[in-house]
DNA sequence: GATCGCCGCTAAACCGTTTTACTAAAGCGG
DNA sequence: CCGCTTTAGTAAAACGGTTTAGCGGCGATC
């Protein structure tokens, strides 16, 4: 029982394999009788035409790949994705796309770029001397970057994050806060350096400090995931002195020192202050309630595909200026030492 | 300035076609030298295979689809998909499949199925009568289901839902709530009735009412996400006998009602109990943290995977067993009225 | 009454791979 | 030096669609 094909109704119709063909796609072309007749016959044989062989003749898939420069195992634990696939998702459905998702195959981004039939690309935070854009300019796959350096081959959407990472660190100072921990997101998959987003926080992160004559940070550098801010909280611990106020790159990095905090009987946000990055919807419903820096991420995913589109109609398009970010104070900070150990216990006598 | 094909790289190198595809393919067909010029020259032109021809003549297309009920857009603001593609993806990894999210096209499943340049199909919550499974039955590919009623034609992986749904009724019955109200999940897309899951938890759900001969429960029909959560919190006050105790389908949806509770003035659990039901991560960070049904997800979507890839390699597989699920008491269930709004006051005064 | 244009349809080329069947040359034992 | 088997490579036929160029027939035009 093998596929039936287009010849299969053309023969079944008693007509051409163009008439099959355009009774589908240009029915204008044909008597009507005949249009109804092959689409009839189809229809009783339960014709489609084959996804491949329509994408090599049309030289289009329909499909849209997002490349993911982590595992997805990794990058799903984050919510993140999630809230720009929402984006993704919404102008893909409006324009019958389909999203491909592309992580390293075997390792290599590279090799999963070139095995993905796609017709164009949004990508995740590659940094501009990374192989994966180069294979992606000598393919010539109209591409949108996301989280990346500014570049000029590729429209690019990116969020305020200097102006981001810097709001919550002179939060953290106008509360008093002077010894400062930064967790920073790890090189992702073949990263030579930082991600672009990563450093560009720290950029916003130090130029606060250095502006209030604070010390330079701590800086550890762990996962995007909850894991990873466990493993951070226990690098905090290390130090001599001990840092009272914690910036993460990642809400979720930033829940995970808060329950390993909470877990070794440090109380958040009396001993330690904690301020996430993203404003997931996860970060209100935290306890307590998170601080962290709102960036419009669903909105970042609805740019970049509409801006892909664009490209995809052969427009031209240009990079939009950087999405605003906005701290959102919660309940995970305040100011140092406002009521360590002792203090609570003294009170609970 | 088009794309670089296999003819190029035959001229540019001097050989036919076939000693290209061989050089990539069957390198021991070829003399050592042959080979080594023709990926040198393949190399240096930047040629890579075009992935549809390729699927177009070798009958596979290394991708696997997921087939979503929904629009990416509401799915996606719930974690049970990650959750799931957590698992998958690792599967997929491991094998070299690249994941093809299917949502519904133009509001039509069975069209996104037959555009869709797929090996085969994992697919969420398809009740047995769905047009959709018909469809993927006519064009013959490899199907795994996931969350749906059990079929003849396509290994089903499930959980135990019936089960999951009783323990946590039993749970509320004997903390000696007797109100209590069902919040289902809606049908889906195209769906004639309830989707399968559901169905079977609200069996388990009336299965331990009865037996404790309880009241009917209050149904009430929202949706998956967080803002269903708040509707349904709404449609609860308007009954004339108010529930004390709510089990809901869905950990966002419980979610939604713990927040609209709050917002409301309504103290959860002292004026109502809530259960969930998935054991998403962030059912532990809520505050209060919410008791509800565990279920594998990520597990899940493992399983659903390995099934398909071994249909893929021609082997026949077995439906699994439903995974066990397991209640989780947190901390978003008491006994009835243990704290009512004025007991509360009283003891404050 | 020959010509023009249009309608309805088809043959064949093309998209870019893989693979089967075949050939020319080389190696080898007798 | 002659047949026989490898070896190294190629031509051509799939795979299943779309699309271009063209063809016969027929009514309207001059």
């Amino acid at each position: 029982m093998t596929r039936v094909t287009i010849t299969d109704v053309a023969m079944a119709a008693g007509v051409s394999k163009t008439a099959v063909s355009f009774a589908f796609n240009n029915p204008e072309k044909l008597g009507h009788a005949t249009v109804e007749r092959v689409l009839q016959v189809a229809d009783g044989l339960g014709y489609a035409p084959h996804p491949a062989a329509r994408a090599l003749s049309l030289r289009r898939s329909g499909t849209i790949g997002v490349l993911i420069p982590q595992r997805l195992s990794t990058v799903f634990a984050n919510a993140f994705l999630s809230e720009l696939l929402q984006g993704l998702g919404e102008l893909c459905e409006k324009h019958d796309l389909s999203l491909l998702l592309v992580p390293p195959l075997d390792g290599s981004l590279e090799g999963a770029i070139r095995a993905a039939s796609v017709d164009g690309f949004v990508s995740l935070g590659l940094s501009s001397n990374d192989r994966a854009l180069e294979t992606l300019d000598r393919l010539g796959i109209p591409t949108v970057l996301v989280d990346a350096d500014g570049s000029v081959n590729h429209p690019t959407v990116n969020v305020d994050d200097y102006g981001g990472a810097e709001a919550a660190a002179r939060h953290l100072l106008k509360l008093g806060h002077r010894d400062i921990a930064v967790i920073g997101l790890p090189p992702t998959h073949a990263q030579v350096g930082l991600t672009p987003t990563a450093s560009r926080r720290l950029a916003g992160y130090q130029a606060a400090l250095d502006e209030a004559g604070a010390p330079a940070p701590q800086l550890i550098t762990a996962g995007i995931s909850q894991a990873a801010g466990v493993r951070a909280f226990e690098a905090l611990g290390q130090g001599k002195r001990r840092a009272t106020a914690v910036l993460a790159m990642s809400d979720m990095t930033a829940i995970g020192v808060m329950s390993a905090a909470a877990q070794a009987g440090v109380r958040v946000p009396m001993d330690l202050s904690v301020v996430g990055f993203d404003d997931l919807p996860v970060a209100a419903w935290t306890n307590p309630a998170l601080t962290t820096v709102r960036q419009p991420i669903v909105e970042k995913g609805r740019i970049a595909a509409r801006l892909l589109v664009q490209r995809l109609q052969g427009r031209t398009v240009q990079s939009p200026s950087p999405l605003a970010t906005k701290l959102i104070v919660r309940a995970s900070t305040s100011k140092p030492n406002s009521g360590g150990r002792e203090e609570v216990i003294a009170k609970n006598a």
